[in-house]
DNA sequence: TGTACATCAGTGAACGCGCGTTCACTGATGTAC
DNA sequence: TGTACATCAGTGAACGCGCGTTCACTGATGTAC
């Protein structure tokens, strides 16, 4: 059959939007050729009629969830009200939804640790958007640039580190807790008192 | 050849231990038998000698690892000065050493995102060590209970977090900057000001 | 307007490599006599 | 004290499965005439 001029284009895409779905919820080695072409409708022969390898994929996945972080930060706090830019962003990221769905969700928690470990080049684009990111948290914090760039890393840090222990201790009581004091912490809602003073006994 | 009454299970707690070390490194699916079996100094053949499968020994190796977590901050609380046990655990953790050190480090920014997609098992004993870790910072905070361990469970978010992205962001100084970042936050050492009273213009 | 040909997205059988797993064998040492 | 035997941690060749990759082929449709 021969199909209509941007009909392979489409086809790469879906490939390409299933396949970042599927790194965030398995991991790259969790994900296979044959089946994300049969997601896709199709059968494993064709795959390489649209990319090279199953590693230059993978980079596309990766590269396609992590274009979408930054940017959906910002349109949350354009769309809050004027002084509310930080609580759409920390509300918006811990939720109980974006817990229970890895695969549409922030990379960063998904794909945290094989970031870390993957190659220089990954790691430079992610470091792009954490900069984005860091950019976009900051903007929206009332503190001299400095004092907000700092702020704006160590809220991303906890809103990160909330995610993944919410997932990690799965989906009830304590994973609960665990997006309550991050966005608590994250929005400076909470006493934070330093242990001098009196440290409780043990 | 035969051995000394115990050297079977010295051979199988070395194993354990390498593979625990490795794991952290690569993760489940970057460590092969034969090369766990190398690093002991002996041949693949003799692996299931020692284990049922490779499986099982991920779990034990993993269980290691999860094992040395909370006795690690219980031990710095105590050599601390009174009143210094949060700072001993916060800057204990947050230290480039333990960023480049991954396989001795933390299970948590290790594996992560490998916890979540776990069994029902590893989970189970991870969320065990989860509550002796929340148990442990909160005994250093000066604050009623509950909000003891809502701060606990908000310290130990924003460690996991900024170690994260330390180490997916390398080791320069945006990597630095995060450490620092996650050490004054969790020990409250900046000021937190709500967005409410004015946000940045973007 | 109808016919022959070229194009090319997709098919599915087959290949080959890595890796977990199995198994018959080795050889050093403790034990029985 | 010396000799034959049993034990068993470890060896290394071989197996087989999963999966990424290749390749000859298909068949629907646009194009040339």
């Amino acid at each position: 059959m021969r199909y209509s001029k941007d009909h392979k284009a489409e086809t790469r895409e879906r490939i390409v939007r299933n396949a970042s779905v599927r790194l965030r919820e398995r991991g790259a080695e969790g994900i296979g050729v044959a089946d994300l072409m049969k997601e896709a409708g199709l059968t494993h022969g064709g795959f390489y009629a649209h990319f090279e390898s199953k590693d230059a994929l993978i980079d596309e996945a990766f590269a396609f969830a992590l274009s979408q972080i930054a940017a959906r930060w910002r349109k949350r706090a354009e769309n809050a009200p004027p002084g509310e830019g930080l609580e759409a962003i920390v509300n918006g990221y811990l939720t109980e939804k974006h817990r229970d769905d890895v695969g549409h969700g922030c990379v960063l928690p998904a794909l945290g640790a094989e970031i870390a470990r993957g190659d220089a080049k990954s790691r430079r684009q992610f470091v792009g958007v954490l900069d984005d990111m860091i950019e976009a948290v900051a903007a929206q914090i009332a503190l001299p640039p400095k004092a907000a760039r700092r702020r704006a890393i160590a809220i991303i840090s906890t809103m990160m580190g909330s995610m993944i222990l919410a997932r990690a201790a799965g989906s009830g009581d304590l994973s609960d807790d665990i997006l309550d004091a991050g966005r608590r912490a994250a929005l400076g809602a909470d006493e934070v008192t330093s242990s001098r003073g009196g440290a409780k006994a043990r």
